[in-house]
DNA sequence: ACTCTTGGAGTTTTT
DNA sequence: CTCCAAGAGT
């Protein structure tokens, strides 16, 4: 098979120039997976070089999964141990290896938000500062930012303003960095850090990884921050065979770190770097791309490039004044409905939007016409409490000196050892020099209660007997023990409210997950499933299937719907408040503009309301000037039925799997469970009368309300 | 140690 | 308005 076959001419050129370095700009829907995934192919097949001599690197587990799958299927070959990873697999995998020449273990744990954020928390109440005006969560944030430029405490501490203010802030990094290190922990940001680190400091065993990565390819390279920068600049050194691929246009997180520069200079930083630009769009009308470049030619700091497409066609964009935000979002879901009734299935529409809060009024709108939706990633699968918690529980398993696992989990569910018996055992522990959890083992040596007594030992008895069970049972059997010996499952079980049942749910998906990964690993160990688990956290990501989905325009990157709702288009909204003052940041939301636009294949509506309610106040509010600097003659007046919200032909809807019947426990995404009253049929659809708890009774259709059938 | 009340804040978030 | 976190009260 030819590798090159239908590819373009810059497509060609892209994936055939192996050699020196090469920055691909690749517009939306240009093909970039294919030229990536082509390119990778090339160089084995063609160039033949080994897999081994390739490292790739995405940002997300999603696109590194996606990419491998792609390479298996062009070589016919499986790429199993092939360096296709995000930037943080690939330094744990590093860090594993030459972790111990920085002095920690081979076995360090990750860090992931909220354990930065305790552990952050602990280190004020050690350096006795208020968190009410040394913030944990913007603390963690400044000291993000420090490690994303390669700045150790003792440069940020030079670095900074010589207040008071910033002395303290460069003391609980300090700190910070200590304690992280004493726990033998690392967090994302250290993961790239120490990475870069250990490269500068061991010229041998950076040489070694050097002459392993002879051809490097980054993808989403306007995304990198400056010690992902260093990072590859450094590990590209001595071959100079680096790729990277992205679009200027499209970097949408300078706030996480990511630094435009990178892209922009890159000429400049790699010396006799060629560049190849992917202009022709396979994905959107040319009505959708005119608006998208007249939109981001407002920019500046870009490279400039113009997308077009052989599909001249399509239908115009819709422009949507609506009075409130109520009215804006009934406009939308009459809109959906008509849509539908044109053959639309409801999975090829999404509603994006700049904030999760905007969400709710369509969620409303939606479940009261009984249009099934998905709402992607308000809340992550793994900050939910009871994943967090059997991820804290398999972590002290692990290693019973994780101190901040361990107090997450000492009480939880409640045993009745509290702040004092806590702040009692610490206080044994350092005065001993022994671990919190061997204070634990000895609570009855202490001047401890004896009811506290009874609490600790009683979890020091369950957690003896979990790690003793550690090395003989599989990882998904061993997350089912925890849950039962615990009684974390029954607790939960006897609650028996929506709440705890989707708890549960996520619970069981843990398991599945578990399962997974034994599958897919079947010589690796309860270690290994933790480190993997801290970098992969995106479980409930968008999968196929049914429904209307909502999500931040953030999110929407790399996505693609026939049919995009942009709503909220108001000055102070999209683009925000805090960026109508600053022109960087003015830039960063014009991009971010431009990402929803070209998610768009052939339908666009922006929508704006004229007054919103805000924080309980109604405010007035003006057309984002996006809409004006789009510009376009070709804006739709009133393009669908007014307000038709009768589906009269159902079209292409969500077809019921399951069969109901009198008598059943549903559960609703609006409404919580409630019990089937009546059955009615009605051709290719059911009409369900249903007692719901909440709101009593409804009339549902079976085809499109978000329904699930509860066992029993 | 748990529950209720009050107050303060309230973008985006691939790892 | 509405969600959380911290403080007071039981």
């Amino acid at each position: 098979m030819d590798i090159l076959e239908g590819l373009n001419g810059p497509q060609k050129e892209a994936v055939t120039t192996t050699d020196g370095p090469l920055l691909i700009i690749a517009g939306a829907g240009s093909g970039k997976t294919r030229v990536l995934t082509h390119r990778i192919a090339y160089l084995i097949n063609v160039k033949k070089v080994s897999p081994y001599n390739i490292l790739a690197i995405t940002f997300t587990n999603k696109a590194a999964s996606e990419m491998k799958d792609r390479v298996e299927k062009l070589l016919n070959a499986s790429v199993k141990n092939m360096w296709i990873s995000t930037f943080h697999s690939a330094c744990v995998r590093i860090l594993r290896d030459g972790a111990e020449r920085l002095g920690y273990k081979r076995s360090f744990v990750i860090y992931d938000t909220s354990d930065s954020i305790s552990l952050i928390r602990s280190c004020l109440k050690e350096l006795n500062l208020d968190p009410k005006y040394y913030e944990p969560k913007g603390l963690l944030h400044t000291i993000s930012r420090a490690k994303d430029s390669l700045m150790d405490p003792d440069t940020f501490e030079k670095e900074t303003a010589n207040d008071f203010r910033s002395k303290n802030v460069a003391s609980i990094y300090r700190e910070y960095q200590r304690r992280l290190k004493q726990l033998n922990a690392m967090d994302f940001d250290d993961l790239i850090m120490k990475t870069v680190e250990l490269f500068k400091v061991h010229e041998d065993f950076l040489l070694q990884y050097q002459n392993m990565f002879r051809y490097i390819l980054v993808d989403e390279y306007q995304d990198t921050n400056r010690a992902q920068y260093e990072l590859i600049k450094i590990l590209s050194k001595r071959y100079n065979n680096i790729c990277v691929v992205g679009d200027d246009d499209q970097s949408i997180y300078g706030f996480r770190g990511a630094d435009i520069r990178n892209i922009l200079d890159f000429e400049r930083d790699f010396p006799n770097a060629k560049v190849i630009k992917l202009e022709q769009n396979y994905r959107s009308t040319q009505k959708i791309l005119n608006a998208a470049n007249n939109l981001i030619a407002h920019n500046k700091g870009r490279k400039g490039k113009k997308l077009w497409t052989e599909y001249e066609g399509g239908p115009d964009i819709v422009l949507y004044k609506a009075e409130d935000e109520r009215m804006e979002a009934r406009y939308v879901v009459s809109s959906i409905i008509d849509l539908i009734n044109r053959g639309y299935s409801s999975s090829d529409i999404v509603i994006l939007y700049r904030t999760n809060a905007q969400s709710r009024a369509f969620e409303e709108e939606l479940a009261q016409y009984q249009i099934g939706y998905r709402v992607v990633g308000s809340l992550r699968f793994y900050e939910r409490k009871e994943i967090k918690d059997i991820m804290s529980y398999l972590r002290v398993i692990q290693d019973p000196s994780d101190e901040v696992s361990l107090l997450r989990i000492i009480n939880e569910p409640s045993r009745g050892i509290g702040e004092k018996t806590i702040e009692q055992l610490t206080e044994y522990a350092r005065s001993n020099g022994i671990s919190l959890y061997e204070a634990a083992k000895f609570a009855g040596d202490t001047d401890l209660s004896a009811r506290q007594v009874k609490g600790v030992l009683s979890f020091v008895n369950i957690m003896d007997q979990l790690i003793s069970f550690k090395d003989d049972v599989s990882i998904s059997a061993l997350v089912e023990l925890v849950l039962q010996k615990t009684g974390y499952l029954e607790i939960l079980k006897s609650e028996n409210t929506p709440e705890s049942e989707s708890r549960i749910e996520n619970l069981n998906e843990f398991i599945g997950a578990a399962k997974e990964f034994e599958k897919d690993n079947p010589d690796l160990v309860l270690e290994d499933f933790l480190a993997n688990l801290a970098l992969v956290s995106d479980i409930d990501s968008l999968e196929d299937g049914e429904g209307v989905v909502m999500m931040t325009v953030h999110s929407a990157k790399g996505l693609e719907f026939p049919v995009v709702f942009m709503v909220g288009m108001e000055d102070g909204l999209f683009p925000i408040s805090r960026a109508l003052d600053n022109d960087e940041d003015m830039e960063e939301e014009r991009r971010l503009c431009y990402v929803a636009v070209t998610r768009a294949k052939e339908r666009l509506i922006m929508t704006y309301a004229r007054t919103r309610n805000l924080y309980g106040r109604t405010m007035v509010c003006i057309p984002s000037r996006f809409i004006k600097e789009i510009d376009i003659p070709d804006f739709a007046k009133e393009p669908f039925k007014k307000r038709s919200m009768s589906v009269e032909e159902p079209g292409k809807v969500a077809s019921s799997k399951e069969k109901y019947a009198v008598g059943m426990k549903v559960m609703h995404k609006m409404w919580g469970s409630g019990i089937i009253v009546q059955v009615k049929d009605m051709g290719s659809d059911k009409e369900l009368a249903i007692v719901f708890q909440s709101v009593g009774l409804k009339r549902l259709s079976a085809n499109i309300a978000p329904l699930k059938v509860e066992e029993g």
